[in-house]
DNA sequence: AGATTTTGGTTCAAATAATGAACCAGTGGA
DNA sequence: TCCACTGGTTCATTATTTGAACCAAAATCT
């Protein structure tokens, strides 16, 4: 691994729940030495990446990276046509929805919003790094991602957060082929417990995922009826969606979707 | 420079009207070597920092920059205070107004609204990076920036981008010195020939400047009373944005300020 | 108040990674 | 068919990164 991924790879640490991190706070998440971590750190914030609180000495997230967003958001507006379609099932289903994008190690959700008026919530921590291995959101676009990019991430040492979470890469591959079956993922407490989730993949113009629909939602409220309901919604949206985007839809995606759809 | 920043560094070249850099782009750009180049668009690649056009190659910014700028956000919320009150200056006095934020070498619009119903209009690109020494932005916030950052850009070479372009550092310190009594920075055709503008610092919690609130207008509409209106209208802004920001507006500012709206 | 721990930050010889000239391969014209 | 242009790779040389030990200041404990 080079220099350059070494010290961008600090910057995933980072997230709305833990929007600063002091030297040391990263040398006790990362075992890299404090020097190294230093010089690297101070390299991020001379490049405006990161800023340090002026009290505490504590990093946070630069300008810089609002720039860079502008910008990409400029060329590729997902941010943009990625919230319609998530506001409209969170206010028809009353449930959080998100949208998320592939990172190096995991889905990240970009936006979300919750639907809901229930008094049971699933918490959650936008822009944090959600595994692969253990979402539905990673799940679905691990399924429809190039086969490197799986074995290289099934590879690694796959954490359990839960009871529930599958750590066994023969599993997942199986699972993988499930969820290209049937075109879409759900997970039952596999990284939060009392919370399962529901996943489609979105398409680029490659017909590769390049992000996810989906529904993370208490265990008390899923039942069969719903479960369909929501797999349709998301469904519809993610078509919409990839109309938007100028993505494509692998046919075999296309004839799975539209099973389910018929039912 | 460590190779971290040198690898950073070649994101600065993206804007939204230059979306897409191919490799002998970046090469004529840089004067890098064509293999160093290489290997550090790759790392940039790995992280998620960027991504490749499938067909051309070109490299364009990558999802990463989405979840970090969320985060960002999320912990500094500027961009969203910041669009409150371009809105507000662009309605009222119906020209293009834009606020930036410094990035490494020069001032980056991060959001614009153009409120005008003229013929004449300002062009504008979003994102791209606008020098220190040519744009009324950039003098307003090297006026309340340290010492150390502005010799360090004035040390530089100064690029000359029309006739009235300022490229002496002497004369640049000494009109910083006359921005700072006044309060606000004014440049006529020193960045593109027939726009002149007008530009207002917004400050941090220590009372250096964390960005401007500027206004971009064709030369033929500038007259004596219009100036002094869109000056106190950005005054204004740049105050409630403080307070909004928990930022500290200097004294002296503050007294300049005042003696300018009581005019 | 004084001692101790913890914080961020720095140093410099040793170890390692970055560099760049030359090279390869695919593509699109002329 | 040739040539020019693209992106990409190789490997000996060179320069940078690394990390254990060190420093200074601030917070914490006694």
């Amino acid at each position: 691994m080079s220099t350059i991924e070494k010290a961008l790879t600090l910057l995933e640490h980072f997230s709305s729940n833990r929007p600063e991190i002091g030297l040391t706070e990263f040398k006790t998440r990362t075992s890299i030495d404090k020097g190294t971590l230093h010089r690297h750190l101070t390299a991020l914030k001379n490049s405006g990446f990161l800023e340090q609180n002026y009290l505490t000495k504590a990093y946070r997230l630069g300008p810089a990276v609002i720039r860079l967003a502008a910008v990409r958001e400029n060329t590729v507006p997902i941010v943009k046509t990625v919230q319609y379609y998530v506001d409209r099932i969170a206010n028809d289903i009353h449930e959080l929805v998100h949208a998320a994008l592939p990172q190096k190690n995991g889905m990240s959700a970009i936006y979300a919003k919750d639907g809901g008026n229930h008094k049971v919530r699933v918490n959650f921590d936008e822009a944090e790094i959600l595994p692969f291995h253990a979402t539905s959101s990673g799940l679905a676009l691990l399924a429809f991602h190039d086969d490197t990019f799986v074995a290289n991430i099934l590879s690694k040492k796959l954490v359990s957060f839960t009871d529930s979470t599958p750590t066994d890469a023969v599993d997942i591959q199986a699972n993988l082929e499930t969820i290209r079956a049937r075109g879409f993922a759900f997970t039952d407490q596999s990284y939060e417990d009392e919370v399962g989730s529901v996943a489609v993949p979105f398409f680029g113009v490659k017909g590769d995922a390049i992000g996810t629909l989906a529904i993370a939602i208490p265990v008390s409220r899923i039942n069969e009826s719903f479960h369909e309901t929501i797999i349709k919604q998301l469904i519809v949206a993610s078509t919409e969606l990839c109309r938007d985007l100028g993505g494509q839809i692998p046919t075999n995606v296309t004839k799975a979707w539209a099973t389910k759809l018929e039912i």
